[in-house]
DNA sequence: GTATTATTCAACCATAAGGTTGAATGTCGA
DNA sequence: TCGACATTCAACCTTATGGTTGAATAATAC
């Protein structure tokens, strides 16, 4: 099996799972109700919930026939933990050459 | 094209191509470079630059017949912004299930 | 000028991703 | 008991991924 953090990128690469994640924020929801806002099947919707759950970003609850799904925001630590090593390069200034890319563009966009 | 935040969970989620993000912080470095410590051929390397490129994670610096590559560490940072909206619930304490399971298998596994 | 170096392009392969449809499983409600 | 509901499983399709090898391109070194 991948590494966690491959597992947690590769799930969170997807618009989808994404806004699934964004959804159990508010609180548990059943595969049909995360499906609901989606223009496709139940079980397209069945296979994101499984990737996340492999990755460990959700934790399934059996009741009945009906499956509680949870946010487990662990791996999204793990996420934040590795991304934030390369802060301190976010705000570093434009080098010379994005300098005179972005000019030009300035100069002719207008 | 895939939305930015779709290509840069998605170059992250392979561990080569997040080993060479680590190594172009240590300043820019060629394809050749790149491809030094690992046991795959130097074309795949070269594939791993340009999805990192198609991500905005790397910049390319053509001078002469090499390639130099820089980090750009914007995409990073927009990964971190999605991320950490998740940061409150991170440190949740485990629910009910999940300390019934922690549990069990502590009684379970020595 | 010719060989060497740096890199990409192109074709190929195996496997995985993201979707579909249709059938199976299991639970609830009357 | 029987039908409806919630969900998965299985098979299939198309396209993407991560790797390979071999040839092409372009710049440097001698």
């Amino acid at each position: 099996m991948p590494a966690a953090l491959d597992l947690a990128f590769a799930a969170l690469a997807d618009p989808t799972r994404r806004r699934i994640v964004s959804r159990l924020t508010r609180g548990e929801a059943r595969v049909t109700d995360l499906a609901q806002p989606f223009h496709m099947s139940l079980n397209a919707v069945s296979k994101h919930v499984k990737v996340l759950e492999r990755a460990g970003l959700v934790r399934r609850e059996r009741l009945g026939r009906e499956h509680y799904l949870h946010l487990r925001a662990a791996p999204l630590r793990e996420v934040a933990r590795w991304t934030s090593r390369y802060e301190r390069f976010w705000n570093q200034r434009l080098d010379a050459l994005e300098q005179f890319l972005a000019e030009s563009k300035e100069a002719s966009d207008d």
